[in-house]
DNA sequence: CGGGTAATTGACCCGGGTCAACAGCAGTGG
DNA sequence: CCACTGCTGTTGACCCGGGTCAATTACCCG
Protein backbone atom coordinates (compact mmCIF):
# COMPACT_ATOMS: atom_id res chain seq x y z
CA UNK A 1 0.00 0.00 0.00
CA UNK A 2 1.77 3.21 1.38
CA UNK A 3 4.69 0.89 2.32
CA UNK A 4 6.75 1.61 -1.04
CA UNK A 5 6.47 5.56 -0.40
CA UNK A 6 6.94 5.39 3.31
CA UNK A 7 10.14 4.13 2.54
CA UNK A 8 11.82 7.10 0.79
CA UNK A 9 11.90 9.59 4.21
CA UNK A 10 11.84 7.71 7.59
CA UNK A 11 12.81 10.09 10.38
CA UNK A 12 13.14 9.31 14.08
CA UNK A 13 12.37 10.99 17.41
CA UNK A 14 13.03 10.96 20.77
CA UNK A 15 10.19 10.20 23.46
CA UNK A 16 8.52 13.47 24.12
CA UNK A 17 9.55 15.43 21.41
CA UNK A 18 7.29 16.85 19.08
CA UNK A 19 6.79 15.78 15.16
CA UNK A 20 4.50 19.20 14.44
CA UNK A 21 2.93 21.72 16.84
CA UNK A 22 -0.14 23.70 16.94
CA UNK A 23 0.14 26.71 14.27
CA UNK A 24 2.54 25.32 12.33
CA UNK A 25 1.63 24.41 8.67
CA UNK A 26 1.16 20.54 7.97
CA UNK A 27 4.21 19.73 6.19
CA UNK A 28 2.99 16.43 4.83
CA UNK A 29 1.01 13.11 5.75
CA UNK A 30 2.91 10.74 8.55
CA UNK A 31 2.49 7.26 8.14
CA UNK A 32 3.55 5.72 12.08
CA UNK A 33 6.16 2.57 11.66
CA UNK A 34 7.40 1.82 15.33
CA UNK A 35 6.67 3.75 18.32
CA UNK A 36 3.72 5.73 19.79
CA UNK A 37 2.66 9.23 19.02
CA UNK A 38 -0.33 11.21 20.57
CA UNK A 39 -2.09 14.06 19.44
CA UNK A 40 -2.40 16.37 22.02
CA UNK A 41 -3.71 20.31 23.07
CA UNK A 42 -2.80 22.71 25.39
CA UNK A 43 -4.46 25.27 26.90
CA UNK A 44 -3.03 28.76 27.60
CA UNK A 45 -2.69 27.96 31.23
CA UNK A 46 -1.07 24.46 30.60
CA UNK A 47 -3.76 21.50 31.16
CA UNK A 48 -3.23 19.25 28.72
CA UNK A 49 -5.56 17.01 26.79
CA UNK A 50 -4.46 13.99 24.49
CA UNK A 51 -6.79 13.59 21.52
CA UNK A 52 -5.81 10.39 20.37
CA UNK A 53 -2.80 8.02 20.32
CA UNK A 54 -1.19 7.04 16.90
CA UNK A 55 -0.04 3.47 17.00
CA UNK A 56 1.95 1.84 14.44
CA UNK A 57 0.33 1.60 11.23
CA UNK A 58 -1.61 4.60 11.79
CA UNK A 59 -1.95 7.35 9.28
CA UNK A 60 -1.48 11.13 10.94
CA UNK A 61 -3.64 13.46 8.61
CA UNK A 62 -5.02 11.74 5.52
CA UNK A 63 -5.24 14.75 3.76
CA UNK A 64 -4.16 17.42 6.28
CA UNK A 65 -3.06 19.57 3.19
CA UNK A 66 -6.29 21.05 3.24
CA UNK A 67 -6.14 22.77 6.32
CA UNK A 68 -4.01 25.77 6.16
CA UNK A 69 -2.77 25.05 10.05
CA UNK A 70 -2.32 22.77 12.66
CA UNK A 71 -5.17 22.92 15.59
CA UNK A 72 -2.54 20.55 17.72
CA UNK A 73 0.23 19.37 17.86
CA UNK A 74 1.24 15.63 18.07
CA UNK A 75 4.12 14.63 19.60
CA UNK A 76 6.34 10.91 20.49
CA UNK A 77 5.20 9.09 23.61
CA UNK A 78 8.22 6.57 23.17
CA UNK A 79 11.20 6.86 20.57
CA UNK A 80 9.97 6.85 17.33
CA UNK A 81 10.04 6.01 13.72
CA UNK A 82 7.84 6.85 11.11
CA UNK A 83 7.92 8.13 7.23
CA UNK A 84 6.85 11.27 6.34
CA UNK A 85 5.01 11.56 2.98
CA UNK A 86 4.95 15.06 0.86
CA UNK A 87 1.97 15.92 -0.18
CA UNK A 88 1.99 16.16 -3.71
CA UNK A 89 3.39 12.78 -3.40
CA UNK A 90 0.31 11.66 -1.73
CA UNK A 91 -1.86 13.53 -4.65
CA UNK A 92 -0.04 11.87 -7.04
CA UNK A 93 -0.87 8.06 -5.27
CA UNK A 94 -4.22 8.80 -4.88
CA UNK A 95 -4.58 10.25 -8.61
CA UNK A 96 -3.07 6.91 -9.80
CA UNK A 97 -4.70 4.68 -7.59
CA UNK A 98 -8.26 5.00 -6.39
CA UNK A 99 -7.95 1.60 -3.82
CA UNK A 100 -5.60 4.39 -1.99
CA UNK A 101 -7.62 7.28 -2.16
CA UNK A 102 -10.20 5.16 -0.40
CA UNK A 103 -7.83 4.04 2.27
CA UNK A 104 -7.01 7.55 3.20
CA UNK A 105 -10.21 8.45 3.20
CA UNK A 106 -11.32 5.62 5.34
CA UNK A 107 -8.52 6.16 7.86
CA UNK A 108 -9.80 9.80 8.15
CA UNK A 109 -13.36 8.90 9.01
CA UNK A 110 -12.04 6.17 11.35
CA UNK A 111 -10.08 8.57 13.53
CA UNK A 112 -13.50 11.00 13.46
CA UNK A 113 -15.67 7.68 14.62
CA UNK A 114 -12.78 7.33 17.35
CA UNK A 115 -12.64 11.30 18.25
CA UNK A 116 -16.52 10.85 18.69
CA UNK A 117 -16.41 7.96 20.83
CA UNK A 118 -13.90 9.76 22.83
CA UNK A 119 -16.35 12.51 23.22
CA UNK A 120 -18.59 10.23 24.87
CA UNK A 121 -16.32 8.93 27.31
CA UNK A 122 -14.98 12.38 28.80
CA UNK A 123 -18.99 13.31 28.72
CA UNK A 124 -20.56 10.22 30.19
CA UNK A 125 -18.62 7.47 32.07
CA UNK A 126 -16.81 7.64 34.86
CA UNK A 127 -13.34 7.41 35.95
CA UNK A 128 -13.26 3.44 36.56
CA UNK A 129 -15.15 2.91 33.23
CA UNK A 130 -13.41 5.76 31.04
CA UNK A 131 -10.08 3.92 31.62
CA UNK A 132 -11.56 0.75 31.00
CA UNK A 133 -13.01 1.99 27.77
CA UNK A 134 -9.89 3.32 26.74
CA UNK A 135 -7.58 0.58 27.59
CA UNK A 136 -10.15 -1.67 25.27
CA UNK A 137 -9.91 0.59 22.73
CA UNK A 138 -5.55 0.37 22.83
CA UNK A 139 -6.02 -3.41 22.79
CA UNK A 140 -8.38 -3.94 20.16
CA UNK A 141 -6.00 -1.41 17.74
CA UNK A 142 -2.94 -2.93 18.70
CA UNK A 143 -4.91 -6.44 18.25
CA UNK A 144 -5.57 -5.78 14.66
CA UNK A 145 -1.98 -4.41 13.92
CA UNK A 146 -0.67 -7.41 14.67
CA UNK A 147 0.83 -5.97 17.79
CA UNK A 148 -0.41 -8.17 20.82
CA UNK A 149 1.02 -11.22 22.14
CA UNK A 150 -1.63 -13.44 23.17
CA UNK A 151 -3.53 -11.49 26.02
CA UNK A 152 -0.98 -8.83 26.18
CA UNK A 153 0.94 -6.13 25.03
CA UNK A 154 3.15 -3.01 25.21
CA UNK A 155 2.18 -0.04 27.17
CA UNK A 156 4.41 2.82 26.77
CA UNK A 157 2.11 4.96 28.33
CA UNK A 158 2.82 6.53 31.75
CA UNK A 159 -0.15 6.93 34.49
CA UNK A 160 0.27 10.91 33.48
CA UNK A 161 -0.58 10.47 29.62
CA UNK A 162 -3.13 8.46 30.73
CA UNK A 163 -4.61 11.15 33.43
CA UNK A 164 -4.41 13.83 30.20
CA UNK A 165 -5.97 11.26 27.73
CA UNK A 166 -9.13 10.78 29.90
CA UNK A 167 -9.33 14.17 31.48
CA UNK A 168 -8.64 12.78 35.23
CA UNK A 169 -5.71 13.24 37.31
CA UNK A 170 -2.42 11.85 37.29
CA UNK A 171 -3.12 10.85 41.19
CA UNK A 172 -6.78 9.57 40.13
CA UNK A 173 -5.73 7.58 37.21
CA UNK A 174 -3.22 5.45 40.05
CA UNK A 175 -6.20 4.97 42.36
CA UNK A 176 -8.53 3.57 39.66
CA UNK A 177 -5.89 1.45 37.56
CA UNK A 178 -5.67 0.18 41.20
CA UNK A 179 -9.14 -0.55 41.28
CA UNK A 180 -9.31 -2.03 37.71
CA UNK A 181 -6.17 -4.48 38.92
CA UNK A 182 -8.12 -5.45 42.10
CA UNK A 183 -11.29 -6.37 40.12
CA UNK A 184 -8.86 -8.88 37.78
CA UNK A 185 -9.73 -6.96 34.39
CA UNK A 186 -6.04 -5.31 33.98
CA UNK A 187 -2.71 -6.44 34.79
CA UNK A 188 -0.10 -3.47 33.88
CA UNK A 189 3.01 -3.57 35.18
CA UNK A 190 6.50 -1.89 33.64
CA UNK A 191 5.73 -0.83 30.48
CA UNK A 192 3.25 -3.93 29.64
CA UNK A 193 -0.64 -4.40 29.83
CA UNK A 194 -1.90 -7.72 30.08
CA UNK A 195 -5.82 -8.49 29.54
CA UNK A 196 -6.55 -11.70 30.95
CA UNK A 197 -10.42 -11.36 30.15
CA UNK A 198 -11.16 -8.94 27.23
CA UNK A 199 -15.03 -9.08 27.74
CA UNK A 200 -14.93 -8.19 31.19
CA UNK A 201 -12.82 -5.63 30.45
CA UNK A 202 -15.31 -4.18 28.02
CA UNK A 203 -18.41 -5.06 29.83
CA UNK A 204 -16.57 -2.80 32.73
CA UNK A 205 -16.04 0.16 30.07
CA UNK A 206 -19.68 0.00 28.24
CA UNK A 207 -17.50 -0.82 25.58
CA UNK A 208 -18.75 -1.82 21.81
CA UNK A 209 -16.30 -2.07 19.08
CA UNK A 210 -18.42 -0.82 16.05
CA UNK A 211 -17.17 2.66 16.03
CA UNK A 212 -13.57 1.52 15.24
CA UNK A 213 -14.87 0.06 12.13
CA UNK A 214 -12.68 -2.33 11.92
CA UNK A 215 -14.37 -4.43 8.95
CA UNK A 216 -14.36 -2.43 5.71
CA UNK A 217 -11.15 -0.69 5.66
CA UNK A 218 -8.02 -1.78 4.11
CA UNK A 219 -7.81 -5.77 4.02
CA UNK A 220 -4.66 -6.21 5.94
CA UNK A 221 -4.31 -4.22 8.58
CA UNK A 222 -5.04 -0.71 8.49
CA UNK A 223 -5.62 0.70 12.16
CA UNK A 224 -7.93 3.91 12.43
CA UNK A 225 -6.43 6.54 13.68
CA UNK B 1 -22.07 24.54 -4.77
CA UNK B 2 -23.92 21.75 -3.39
CA UNK B 3 -27.59 23.57 -3.60
CA UNK B 4 -28.60 22.24 -7.01
CA UNK B 5 -28.43 19.05 -6.08
CA UNK B 6 -29.80 19.89 -2.65
CA UNK B 7 -33.35 20.79 -4.48
CA UNK B 8 -34.06 17.11 -5.47
CA UNK B 9 -35.11 15.65 -1.86
CA UNK B 10 -35.46 18.02 0.40
CA UNK B 11 -37.31 15.98 3.76
CA UNK B 12 -38.26 17.48 6.96
CA UNK B 13 -38.58 15.77 10.40
CA UNK B 14 -40.51 17.08 13.38
CA UNK B 15 -38.42 18.24 16.59
CA UNK B 16 -36.44 15.30 18.59
CA UNK B 17 -37.40 13.18 15.72
CA UNK B 18 -34.19 10.85 14.41
CA UNK B 19 -32.82 11.20 10.79
CA UNK B 20 -30.88 8.39 11.47
CA UNK B 21 -29.94 5.77 14.02
CA UNK B 22 -26.71 3.83 15.41
CA UNK B 23 -26.46 0.73 13.72
CA UNK B 24 -28.55 1.81 10.42
CA UNK B 25 -27.00 2.25 6.89
CA UNK B 26 -25.85 5.52 5.87
CA UNK B 27 -28.39 6.11 3.05
CA UNK B 28 -27.06 9.73 1.68
CA UNK B 29 -25.12 12.82 2.73
CA UNK B 30 -27.69 14.98 4.01
CA UNK B 31 -27.15 18.91 3.57
CA UNK B 32 -28.89 20.72 6.37
CA UNK B 33 -31.15 23.88 5.16
CA UNK B 34 -32.68 25.16 7.78
CA UNK B 35 -33.25 24.05 12.10
CA UNK B 36 -30.79 23.05 14.19
CA UNK B 37 -29.68 19.33 14.97
CA UNK B 38 -27.02 17.19 16.31
CA UNK B 39 -25.13 13.73 16.25
CA UNK B 40 -25.57 11.85 19.51
CA UNK B 41 -24.62 8.99 21.16
CA UNK B 42 -26.63 6.82 24.42
CA UNK B 43 -24.74 4.17 26.45
CA UNK B 44 -26.83 1.01 27.70
CA UNK B 45 -28.38 2.99 30.65
CA UNK B 46 -29.50 5.65 28.40
CA UNK B 47 -26.50 8.24 29.62
CA UNK B 48 -26.41 10.59 26.29
CA UNK B 49 -23.87 12.80 25.19
CA UNK B 50 -24.22 15.17 22.26
CA UNK B 51 -21.44 14.79 20.00
CA UNK B 52 -21.79 17.91 18.21
CA UNK B 53 -24.81 20.44 16.39
CA UNK B 54 -25.71 20.52 13.15
CA UNK B 55 -26.39 24.15 12.06
CA UNK B 56 -27.96 25.28 7.75
CA UNK B 57 -25.43 25.42 5.98
CA UNK B 58 -23.72 22.04 7.25
CA UNK B 59 -23.31 18.45 5.77
CA UNK B 60 -24.00 15.40 7.74
CA UNK B 61 -21.53 13.20 6.90
CA UNK B 62 -19.47 14.04 3.66
CA UNK B 63 -18.52 10.45 2.86
CA UNK B 64 -19.98 8.28 5.41
CA UNK B 65 -20.71 6.27 2.43
CA UNK B 66 -17.48 4.65 3.02
CA UNK B 67 -18.14 3.49 6.63
CA UNK B 68 -20.49 0.27 6.53
CA UNK B 69 -23.18 1.71 9.52
CA UNK B 70 -23.39 4.52 12.09
CA UNK B 71 -21.68 4.56 15.19
CA UNK B 72 -24.07 7.24 16.41
CA UNK B 73 -26.95 9.31 15.73
CA UNK B 74 -28.77 12.39 14.44
CA UNK B 75 -31.40 13.56 15.69
CA UNK B 76 -33.45 17.23 14.82
CA UNK B 77 -33.38 19.60 17.59
CA UNK B 78 -36.05 21.95 15.91
CA UNK B 79 -38.50 20.95 13.12
CA UNK B 80 -35.60 20.64 10.42
CA UNK B 81 -35.45 20.87 6.45
CA UNK B 82 -33.30 19.04 4.86
CA UNK B 83 -31.55 17.72 1.30
CA UNK B 84 -30.72 14.27 0.97
CA UNK B 85 -28.12 13.82 -1.37
CA UNK B 86 -27.87 10.06 -2.89
CA UNK B 87 -24.60 8.79 -2.59
CA UNK B 88 -23.86 7.99 -6.46
CA UNK B 89 -24.75 11.91 -6.84
CA UNK B 90 -22.27 12.27 -4.50
CA UNK B 91 -19.97 10.27 -6.46
CA UNK B 92 -20.67 12.05 -9.81
CA UNK B 93 -20.59 15.43 -8.31
CA UNK B 94 -16.99 14.92 -6.93
CA UNK B 95 -16.04 13.27 -10.45
CA UNK B 96 -17.01 15.85 -12.11
CA UNK B 97 -16.26 19.01 -10.21
CA UNK B 98 -12.31 18.71 -7.96
CA UNK B 99 -13.82 21.91 -6.21
CA UNK B 100 -16.79 19.84 -4.73
CA UNK B 101 -14.65 17.00 -4.07
CA UNK B 102 -11.89 19.75 -2.08
CA UNK B 103 -14.92 20.93 -0.29
CA UNK B 104 -16.82 18.06 0.68
CA UNK B 105 -13.15 16.69 2.17
CA UNK B 106 -12.75 20.66 3.77
CA UNK B 107 -16.05 20.14 5.75
CA UNK B 108 -14.87 16.00 6.90
CA UNK B 109 -12.02 17.82 8.19
CA UNK B 110 -13.37 20.90 9.57
CA UNK B 111 -16.25 18.70 11.85
CA UNK B 112 -13.16 16.27 12.72
CA UNK B 113 -11.17 19.58 14.00
CA UNK B 114 -14.40 20.53 16.22
CA UNK B 115 -14.84 16.79 17.37
CA UNK B 116 -10.83 17.29 18.56
CA UNK B 117 -11.99 20.71 20.05
CA UNK B 118 -14.92 19.30 21.95
CA UNK B 119 -12.53 16.60 23.31
CA UNK B 120 -10.56 19.50 25.11
CA UNK B 121 -12.87 21.06 26.13
CA UNK B 122 -14.83 18.00 28.06
CA UNK B 123 -11.46 16.60 29.30
CA UNK B 124 -10.03 19.84 30.57
CA UNK B 125 -12.32 22.50 31.37
CA UNK B 126 -14.66 23.86 34.35
CA UNK B 127 -18.29 23.98 33.91
CA UNK B 128 -18.29 27.31 33.70
CA UNK B 129 -15.60 27.32 30.67
CA UNK B 130 -17.27 24.90 29.00
CA UNK B 131 -20.42 26.56 28.39
CA UNK B 132 -18.42 29.58 27.64
CA UNK B 133 -16.75 28.26 25.27
CA UNK B 134 -19.41 26.02 23.35
CA UNK B 135 -21.95 29.36 23.32
CA UNK B 136 -18.96 31.00 21.79
CA UNK B 137 -18.23 28.30 19.13
CA UNK B 138 -21.88 28.02 18.38
CA UNK B 139 -22.04 31.84 17.97
CA UNK B 140 -19.43 32.05 15.92
CA UNK B 141 -20.61 28.89 13.55
CA UNK B 142 -23.87 31.03 13.20
CA UNK B 143 -22.26 34.23 12.34
CA UNK B 144 -19.97 32.89 9.48
CA UNK B 145 -23.07 31.41 7.53
CA UNK B 146 -24.62 34.49 8.09
CA UNK B 147 -27.21 33.22 10.94
CA UNK B 148 -26.95 35.94 13.57
CA UNK B 149 -28.74 39.33 14.02
CA UNK B 150 -26.32 41.76 15.18
CA UNK B 151 -24.99 40.39 18.54
CA UNK B 152 -28.14 37.71 19.03
CA UNK B 153 -29.06 34.66 17.22
CA UNK B 154 -31.64 32.12 17.54
CA UNK B 155 -30.58 29.55 20.06
CA UNK B 156 -33.40 26.65 20.30
CA UNK B 157 -31.63 23.97 22.51
CA UNK B 158 -32.87 23.25 25.87
CA UNK B 159 -30.74 23.29 29.16
CA UNK B 160 -30.84 19.62 28.59
CA UNK B 161 -29.51 19.58 25.45
CA UNK B 162 -26.69 21.54 26.72
CA UNK B 163 -26.09 19.65 29.39
CA UNK B 164 -25.78 16.37 27.00
CA UNK B 165 -23.74 18.39 25.38
CA UNK B 166 -21.09 19.69 27.84
CA UNK B 167 -20.91 16.54 29.60
CA UNK B 168 -22.70 18.29 32.98
CA UNK B 169 -26.34 17.89 34.13
CA UNK B 170 -29.25 20.00 33.50
CA UNK B 171 -29.00 21.27 37.29
CA UNK B 172 -25.65 22.20 36.69
CA UNK B 173 -25.92 23.97 33.32
CA UNK B 174 -28.92 25.80 34.87
CA UNK B 175 -26.80 27.68 37.74
CA UNK B 176 -23.94 27.86 35.09
CA UNK B 177 -26.09 29.46 32.95
CA UNK B 178 -26.60 31.72 35.51
CA UNK B 179 -23.33 32.56 36.73
CA UNK B 180 -22.73 33.91 32.70
CA UNK B 181 -25.45 35.95 32.89
CA UNK B 182 -24.85 37.17 36.09
CA UNK B 183 -21.23 38.17 34.78
CA UNK B 184 -22.93 39.52 31.74
CA UNK B 185 -21.20 37.50 29.97
CA UNK B 186 -24.37 36.33 27.82
CA UNK B 187 -28.20 37.10 27.54
CA UNK B 188 -30.19 34.03 27.12
CA UNK B 189 -33.65 33.67 27.24
CA UNK B 190 -36.83 32.30 25.02
CA UNK B 191 -34.77 30.31 22.85
CA UNK B 192 -32.71 33.54 22.00
CA UNK B 193 -29.08 34.30 22.42
CA UNK B 194 -27.08 37.66 23.11
CA UNK B 195 -23.44 38.30 23.45
CA UNK B 196 -22.89 41.61 24.81
CA UNK B 197 -19.57 41.21 24.35
CA UNK B 198 -17.86 38.21 22.49
CA UNK B 199 -14.05 38.96 23.18
CA UNK B 200 -15.29 38.56 26.81
CA UNK B 201 -17.23 35.43 26.26
CA UNK B 202 -13.95 33.95 24.80
CA UNK B 203 -12.05 34.65 27.37
CA UNK B 204 -14.04 33.13 29.71
CA UNK B 205 -14.43 30.14 27.85
CA UNK B 206 -10.61 30.25 26.59
CA UNK B 207 -12.05 30.02 23.31
CA UNK B 208 -9.34 30.44 20.30
CA UNK B 209 -11.21 30.45 16.93
CA UNK B 210 -8.39 28.79 15.00
CA UNK B 211 -10.09 25.15 14.89
CA UNK B 212 -12.86 26.02 13.48
CA UNK B 213 -10.34 27.08 10.14
CA UNK B 214 -12.90 29.41 8.84
CA UNK B 215 -10.41 30.25 6.40
CA UNK B 216 -9.61 28.62 3.49
CA UNK B 217 -13.12 26.58 3.26
CA UNK B 218 -15.64 27.22 0.26
CA UNK B 219 -15.54 30.84 -0.53
CA UNK B 220 -18.70 31.74 0.89
CA UNK B 221 -21.12 30.20 3.40
CA UNK B 222 -19.00 26.35 4.17
CA UNK B 223 -19.89 26.26 8.06
CA UNK B 224 -18.02 23.47 9.39
CA UNK B 225 -19.79 20.14 10.97
C1' DC C 1 -58.11 26.19 32.03
C1' DG C 2 -55.40 21.82 31.73
C1' DG C 3 -51.33 19.27 30.55
C1' DG C 4 -46.67 18.93 29.30
C1' DT C 5 -42.14 20.47 28.77
C1' DA C 6 -38.40 23.39 30.34
C1' DA C 7 -36.36 26.29 33.88
C1' DT C 8 -35.25 27.11 38.68
C1' DT C 9 -34.25 26.33 43.49
C1' DG C 10 -32.77 24.04 47.86
C1' DA C 11 -30.54 20.47 50.62
C1' DC C 12 -27.39 17.17 50.71
C1' DC C 13 -23.73 14.05 48.98
C1' DC C 14 -19.82 11.99 46.51
C1' DG C 15 -16.51 11.33 42.75
C1' DG C 16 -12.61 13.08 41.79
C1' DG C 17 -9.19 17.05 42.60
C1' DT C 18 -5.41 19.10 45.39
C1' DC C 19 -1.40 19.11 48.02
C1' DA C 20 2.38 16.97 49.79
C1' DA C 21 5.24 13.40 51.09
C1' DC C 22 7.52 9.23 49.89
C1' DA C 23 9.02 4.97 47.37
C1' DG C 24 10.78 2.53 43.26
C1' DC C 25 13.78 2.36 39.58
C1' DA C 26 16.64 3.58 35.51
C1' DG C 27 20.28 6.11 33.98
C1' DT C 28 24.70 8.48 34.78
C1' DG C 29 28.84 9.79 36.32
C1' DG C 30 32.55 9.30 39.59
C1' DC D 1 29.96 -0.30 43.07
C1' DC D 2 27.61 3.45 44.86
C1' DA D 3 25.71 8.13 45.31
C1' DC D 4 22.94 11.24 42.80
C1' DT D 5 19.23 12.78 39.89
C1' DG D 6 14.91 12.69 37.79
C1' DC D 7 10.93 10.60 36.47
C1' DT D 8 7.00 7.64 37.51
C1' DG D 9 4.17 5.43 40.65
C1' DT D 10 1.87 5.32 45.32
C1' DT D 11 -0.36 6.88 49.45
C1' DG D 12 -2.81 9.85 52.86
C1' DA D 13 -5.56 13.81 54.36
C1' DC D 14 -8.56 17.02 53.10
C1' DC D 15 -11.56 19.75 49.99
C1' DC D 16 -14.74 21.24 46.33
C1' DG D 17 -17.00 21.19 41.81
C1' DG D 18 -20.59 19.24 40.26
C1' DG D 19 -24.16 15.39 40.87
C1' DT D 20 -28.60 13.72 42.95
C1' DC D 21 -33.15 14.06 44.46
C1' DA D 22 -37.22 16.38 44.80
C1' DA D 23 -40.18 20.16 44.83
C1' DT D 24 -41.73 24.49 42.49
C1' DT D 25 -42.34 27.71 39.14
C1' DA D 26 -42.50 29.54 34.49
C1' DC D 27 -44.09 28.82 29.72
C1' DC D 28 -46.41 27.23 25.74
C1' DC D 29 -50.21 25.64 23.25
C1' DG D 30 -54.50 23.90 22.36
Amino acid sequence: MLDRAARKAVREVEPRRDLIREGERPRAVNLMLDGWACRYKQLADGRRQILSFLLPGDVSDANALILAEMDHSIGAITRLRYAEIAADEVEAMIARSPAIARALSWSELAAAAIAREWIANLGRRTAYERLAHLLCELFVRLRHGGLTDGDSCDFPVTQGDLADATGLTAVHVNRTLQDLRRDGLIDLRGRRLAVPDLDALKRAGLFKGNYLHLTGGAADRAPAD
